[in-house]
DNA sequence: ACCGTGACGGCGA
DNA sequence: TTCGCCGCCACGG
């Protein structure tokens, strides 16, 4: 089953990257090359890309995806301004916490359970096929 | 089918 | 530490 977020002009990419950032509790984030990494994909700019045109923000959270130094990255589809504040905002509210290079803490960090990919209940398991 | 772009990341200077 | 470059790859035009 796709997720009930999905809209004829997603891209199946694009489905694979919103479904798998649902499952980031709040509080905490990922980078965009672990999403990568738990994608299986060699670009964490093209999730970058895929992020970048989420239409379900801010309930497809994105806003949960920083940079691979931990610092904001972007959102709503710009790297600083208004949005940005938005972002941090909507994080911090969340309990995510920064410290004061606005780079978040280690503690905030969450790492994706690779099984997820192929679970039944919370897994991905129509968009991961073993093999 | 091709090409430029980008919310990235790693590496060397 | 901060840059500049380059490899990465999905997408829109």
């Amino acid at each position: 089953m796709l997720s009930q977020t999905q809209a004829s002009s997603v891209t199946a990419f694009q489905q694979r990257v919103y479904d798998a950032i649902q499952l980031i509790p709040a509080g905490k984030v990922v980078t965009y090359g672990e999403l990568a990494r738990f994608l299986e994909c060699r670009s964490a700019q093209a999730v970058g890309q895929a992020l970048r045109r989420n239409p379900f923000a801010p309930e497809v959270p994105c806003h949960r995806v920083v940079k691979g130094d931990h610092s904001i990255g972007g959102y709503a589809g710009k790297i600083e301004g208004e949005k940005i504040q938005k972002k941090v905002r909507l994080l911090m509210k969340e309990g995510v916490i920064f410290n004061d290079l606005g780079r978040v803490e280690e503690s905030s960090i969450w790492a994706f359970d690779v099984d997820l990919r192929y679970g039944s209940s919370k897994g991905l398991d129509p968009l991961f096929k073993r093999g």
